[in-house]
DNA sequence: ATTATCTATAGATCTATAGATAATGC
DNA sequence: ATTATCTATAGATCTATAGATAATGC
């Protein structure tokens, strides 16, 4: 049966998302976050723009910290899935890298909010984030160790990695100043990568094929 | 005379930089603004590392907003400079831009505080800090105008100078993530700035050397 | 009975202003 | 007289909790 909700009712209005209240909270905080900051936008501010009062935010959250871990940990998540798969799949490293280029900057791009955006808030050094930071410290492994089998040479393997890293979260910044990331912008920045690392011509040639048809299958 | 000044001392100890309060609210500003972020960092906390009172800050800055104006303001300006006379130099435009990435490596890899991250901080986005992003995009179109002055094909102009400005900001994420950037950084991302742009190697290796000139030069 | 909301509020901030104070300058 | 600091505080927040309320579930 679709029944109707227990609890009280909202006083008003509905659900902005029609997806609950903890996804009207998430998205609301997502954008306010986003645009104002994490300190600058009040709770009641989020709950607001929810459609709910400033207190039942905290039947869904315990504390604001949450709301910000929670949208922190979705955003990192499905780049981990892909890595892992691509990590997994059998393929040259070269088309593994380009797909993650890909998969990741179409992640960063996608949304109404720029919630890549998010990690880069000072308060997330704080320590109860640290749980995100975890995780965002294994994706940028997997970068290093896909960056690593493309047989760069061992002294080219940190900054490699690091300037790989940098074109990809690049669409963060780009988000910022209001540019709107195309589809054919990761593609774009895939190449680029393959070509900061100094691959031959043919290599990343491949590569470009092969990581396009990988892209596809991961969808 | 090195005369002692005017005005009633301060309750507790003196000024930390030793360049005056002005010097003492900005420095104290720029650490909690990087760490804690521009509303998590309170004018208390602010005057409580300058080594004045909390009321104090007000007789140098009208409000909170100008003393992060005051430190945007002051990151941006010697970009600009430098930018200017790399504008009027008399040589190749891609030992041009060569040097401008590496003199504005250095210039973001300098100072204790990752001053550079302050124009990712959400609250910049206010009106109020509107000279400041007007300043920063005059930068920005300088290095547009110099990747259009190397020849690059015209429908690449716009995602080359994107990328390479990706790869000159990225030190800010890198300072985030704890790295200290060396010295040598800053000539790996001018080589791999003009990589992305897929420059001929013969070009490039050139431009490395006639840039490197250059930034000297400019010293 | 359980649930999700609501209203109300305590307690802790935080920014900016008013006005006093303690130096030097003339 | 001028200056840079100080103390004190008004007024406006903002987070999180307490307890009431209005639904559904059994």
């Amino acid at each position: 049966m679709a029944s109707t909700r227990t609890g009280r009712p909202r006083a008003s209005g509905s659900s902005p998302t029609g997806q609950g209240t903890r996804a009207d909270v998430l998205a609301a905080a997502a954008e306010l976050f986003c645009t104002r900051g994490y300190a600058s936008a009040s709770t009641h501010a989020i709950a607001e723009a929810a459609g709910i009062r400033q207190a039942s935010l905290y039947h869904h959250f315990a504390r604001k910290q949450d709301v910000l871990l929670a949208l922190l940990l979705g955003t990192v998540q499905p780049s981990l899935d892909v890595a892992a798969e691509l990590l997994a799949a059998d393929e040259d490293a070269a088309a593994r890298l380009w797909a993650l280029c890909v998969a990741d900057v179409r992640l960063l791009a996608a949304g109404p909010h720029n919630v890549g955006a998010l990690y880069l808030l000072p308060e997330v050094s704080d320590e109860h984030f640290l749980p995100f930071r975890e995780r965002r410290s294994e994706l940028e492994t997997t970068y290093r160790t896909l960056v690593t089998a493309c047989a760069v040479p061992p002294d080219r393997i940190e900054i490699g990695s690091t300037l790989v890293l940098a074109l990809v979260e690049n669409v963060i910044l780009q988000r910022k100043r209001g540019v709107e990331p195309t589809d054919l912008l990761a593609a774009e920045i895939a190449d680029a990568a393959l070509r900061v690392l100094d691959l031959a011509p043919e290599v990343r040639a491949r590569a470009a094929v092969d990581g396009a048809r990988l892209v596809t299958s991961l969808r």
